[in-house]
DNA sequence: CCTCCCTGAACCAATATTGAGCCAATTCTT
DNA sequence: AAGAATTGGCTCAATATTGGTTCAGGGAGG
């Protein structure tokens, strides 16, 4: 614990006892100034009523009371034998947003796909050194030259993730691997195969071609729309729309 | 009030912080961060349960629940007869890329905002049924009437996420969920004290108002480009520049 | 006197932890 | 090759923790 939220108890003790009402509207403001400085981010659980209550020096009662607000405000939610916990920071959340990930649809990436690639294209012909765009290039010429399909479609993917490997922005990155690992897993991969062919394929290297020539310019506004364009392709083929 | 009291009360305080209760999701996190401390690198192996649950005191079946917890999020496997060992040397894997995700810069994270909730905002103004509008101006107005930070701060997100939530995209909503949860970390906590100011609070609200105002009459041009004000400002406030 | 809020206590129901034992797969020792 | 030791998987009953609820009383302010 800090040790400037411990003096903050402290002060607000000091506070409390110099000033003998404490009810508890005042507890639960004193309680979301607590949880906003971040006091129970760690794995989101607050303390147990009885200990908030005799923490504060209040009966159990009045302290469920305060906690109540704060339910009531949708800042915790409460499990009996459990324990109260916060809404928004728990890192357990965190696979549960994953979890469902796992089941959006391919149609709702394509349509993020499209505003992020762009986004990514941009970066990188922005940023890119000399090297990272020197990888780019060498993974669209293995595409090109692949002979099957699961070769392909390795050096596609790698392509793109390059891109955003130059873009310079860590969060871009990692979105980028999420959806990397969706597009690996059970719908995704039918509808690859489905939808692949040797003209879509000389089709995708053109345009991938485009996106590196732009890139190699330096011209962040034509790498983004060439980008898309890519996307649109990708999508129509996919999704058949 | 007497110092000797004041004394016993901080003594309490310390007393009450410094023991906290432990259990199996507490362990999990601590486990978590010896992991991640590089503790048990070598040979990639975790020490059996049994001893776990010693070290930390608690019984097997909580240490298992423990590990599970680990297990669940891909952090660790399990084999019978052999023992626990680490899955931390596939970077690919989603509980990497979470991983890495916590340690991204609010910089890196808000120029994606700008990329995505602009779109959020003009998918819900197409798409958003009358309810779900409804929903978002009740957070604009909770926030705005609200009187002290941390509310203001929950009704803020609120408003936000249920602009998210008639997006119609899934995708587009678990992303969000992810910023959601990241922005309620560590780094971030310092960055939001240090930005507040009431002045500052008016000023989104009426930079929410407008957004509000261009979903309400169905205008996905202005809703974006509201929404990217909004965030520009937001930007300016919490990085400066 | 009345109202409102807090106190203190007891009990309930849901959930978690404990402690113990046994099994099955694996590894180590003889 | 056979057996002992280690290790995760599993079950079960007893106990502890935790939020949910109710009730009788006290004290401050109208």
């Amino acid at each position: 614990m800090p040790e400037a939220a411990i003096n903050g108890l402290i002060l607000d003790q000091i506070k409390a006892t110099q000033m003998p009402k404490l009810v508890a509207s005042d507890i639960a403001t004193a309680l979301k100034k607590r949880i906003s400085s971040g006091e129970w981010v760690e794995n989101g659980r607050i303390p147990p009523e009885r200990d908030l209550a005799s923490e504060f020096g209040v009966a159990r009662n009045t302290m469920r009371r305060a906690v109540s607000f704060l339910e009531d405000d949708g800042t915790v939610v409460r499990h009996v034998g459990r324990g109260t916990f916060l809404t928004a920071a728990n890192p357990a959340s965190m696979a549960a947003v994953v979890g469902r990930m796992e089941g959006t649809s391919p149609a709702d990436m394509m349509e993020i796909r499209q505003l992020l690639e762009p986004a990514a294209a941009s970066f990188a012909a922005t940023n890119a050194s000399a090297m990272e765009l020197n990888a780019v290039r060498e993974a669209h010429r293995i595409a090109s030259e692949s002979q099957d399909m699961p070769t392909f479609e390795h050096w596609d993917a790698e392509f793109h993730h390059r891109i955003f490997a130059c873009s310079r922005n860590e969060f871009l990155k990692e979105i980028h691997n999420l959806m990397r690992i969706l597009r690996n897993q059970a719908p995704w991969f039918e509808m690859k195969k489905r939808s692949f062919s040797e003209e879509r394929r000389s089709i995708y290297c053109e345009e991938h071609q485009a996106v590196l020539d732009a890139l190699l310019r330096r011209d962040p506004e034509s790498a983004s729309q060439a980008m898309l364009a890519h996307l649109k392709t990708v999508q129509r083929n996919l999704l058949g729309r």
